[in-house]
DNA sequence: ATTGCAAAAGAAAGCGCTTTCACAAAGGAA
DNA sequence: TTCCTTTGTGAAAGCGCTTTCTTTTGCAAT
């Protein structure tokens, strides 16, 4: 590999104005970079980006930290982060939180060690002041959640929005006896996701107390659960709404095993719209969260932030439904 | 951030101590060592890595190219490849390389250019040739195809045996009418695993030419196309084997919109078990092939190879046969 | 022809480490 | 006691760049 001293002594200049050339920031005599050019290109020359960091402490590398990495929903949004920052030469070093505190704080120490310029964080369990204080270290963006004090730094999804949107769908079908299956209370999005929920079905004149909402985690095996949970109780439900796609799959399951209809008897819309929705039978009614436009906006602020571009950044994202064939009108609705 | 001068300074030591208690290969006098220790702590003193990469010519991060980054097979392998090089203290880079060669050889530069010690390549358009070069100039390890001259490099599913064990498993529930929708010509493991469904074929008695192929391309479309074609040609097919899931899960639906009941009328077998092969409805039976694993062995390949491991490592890889609820026995061959 | 200045080139220090080399101290053998 | 190893330390060069500081060059103004 050939280095800047040979580029250097083939063009016959000195090192400092090969190193202009490469970097263009100053000018540089046309004849003479013509020369550097013809070396570079000479020699096949590549500058070393380790030699480079160190000079100048700047690694060009954007840490991310996902939950999962074999699930569609991360992997749309690592795509969207990955191809953003590539095309601005960037590249980025990815680890997995596993929805725990201590495996998020690792993968964040990994990433520091590792000297990436800034951070993209999907944390679900670290608290708001560890975020605060981390960003007085280096840039960080958060996806998914709201910090305050760290408003423009954060990329989020209106969960409270999407909440309402699909009780209000299920309200518009018709439906009278409608469940909800939500989200581990831990986490932000599944609250706002219920509060959402909530709302909707207080507009349209139910009591708070009287609601019929089962805790649930976000897995399948709590839509499973939950489904069992919530019809034994109350069996003549017509509509559930899951916090999520996976807990509306779990719940789908459990219906077919027990020879329930879908969605005749029982119509069931989820949230997210996880690449799988489309797979499931009935097709998934969902509501759709744009995880990749989120993550491209997060590694678009990065790329403001610390690398001086000019990408426009918003950081709240709407909603949307998505009707398939889970979800009907109920059948003393049908005409 | 502090640096080794600083530690040296604080500890009363030259930095050539400094750095070899850093790496522990040299003996220090323990006395020396407990005071640089001491001197670390105090200082919270953390290594730049940039820097030692310079030194010592190492980036201590591997490149890996795969096909895609938002689909759970490649989330497997990524997620197998991210653990093992993590636990080795080693990061990855990620780059994509969609199926196409023009990306899959930006991809490589890519990661070149970012100084990686070594690559794991899942490609599929680039020449053998190409790779055999690549080697000559890092290590790599190539994972889902065997090139001639660099075997031990090559990581691989046995996907001719799994391309048997797809129509032997047909043929021992009595299908005799069975169709088989291909995957691309063009990529390695489509030949082996249709070659694989021919030898179980031929062995029955068939004839190769009298087998019912379609010319597939691995995505769901073209499962669906497939389907369409085989059952108009061959209205007295009983099964059909897919190549991979995606294909299956095409030809599921178009099944399903057309009335056909599954598994009664027709049994379908997919290949590979990617995550959403227990979502369709009905759980598709499929062959396994253990990407995780295979991500994990390259790993261990480029452990052993650029960092002195001794992992153990095996290059070839046999699928297994699950049986889900998508095949049963031909109706002519129930008691 | 001389002076003054802006523009652009070169010299050299520095980024934070590793590693070779030279050398000192301690210990063992003669 | 002397000489030779062995063990471990410090000095310094080097990894491949960037950037500040200094010097040179070219050109317009006088």
């Amino acid at each position: 590999m050939p280095n800047i001293y040979e580029v250097a002594k083939l063009a016959g200049v000195s090192l400092s104005t090969v190193s202009r050339v490469l970097n263009g920031k100053t000018s540089v005599n046309s004849t003479f970079r013509e020369k550097v050019e013809k070396a570079m290109a000479e020699l096949n020359y590549r500058p070393s980006n380790v030699a480079r960091s160190l000079a100048n402490k700047r690694t060009n590398s954007v840490g991310l930290l996902i939950a999962e990495l074999n699930t569609p929903f991360f992997g749309e949004m690592m795509k969207a982060v990955e191809s953003t920052l590539r095309a601005a030469n960037k590249h980025v070093i990815i680890t997995v939180g596993r929805h725990e505190l201590q495996a998020e704080r690792d993968g964040i120490d990994f990433l520091i060690s590792r000297e990436c310029d800034a951070l993209i964080l999907y944390s679900e369990a670290i608290p708001d002041t560890d975020l605060l204080d981390l960003s007085n270290k280096l840039p960080i963006s958060v996806v998914n959640r709201v910090i305050p004090g760290l408003e423009d730094a954060c990329i989020y999804l209106d969960n409270e929005a999407g909440g309402y949107l699909s009780a209000k769908h299920l309200l518009n079908l018709g439906h009278s006896q409608i469940g909800y299956i939500a989200g581990l209370n831990s986490r932000e999005d599944a609250r706002l996701r219920q509060q959402g929920y909530i709302r909707a079905m207080t507009e349209a004149g139910y009591k708070e107390k009287d609601l019929i909402i089962y805790p649930g985690d976000y897995t399948e095996e709590s839509g499973f659960a939950g489904i069992e949970r919530l019809l034994n109780v109350h069996p003549r439900l017509t509509a559930i709404s899951c916090a999520n796609d996976w807990m509306a799959s779990g719940a789908m399951s459990w219906a077919r095993e027990h020879n329930i209809q879908l969605p005749d008897d029982l119509s069931i819309i989820g949230f997210d719209n996880i690449l799988f929705a489309h797979h499931l039978h009935p097709k998934l009614t969902t509501i759709l969260n744009p995880i990749d436009l989120m993550g491209e906006m997060a590694a678009n602020y990065i790329l403001n932030k610390v690398y001086k571009k000019k990408k426009q950044v918003n950081n709240i994202f709407q909603p949307e439904l998505i009707v398939r064939r889970s979800t009907v009108p109920t059948k003393t609705n049908e005409r």
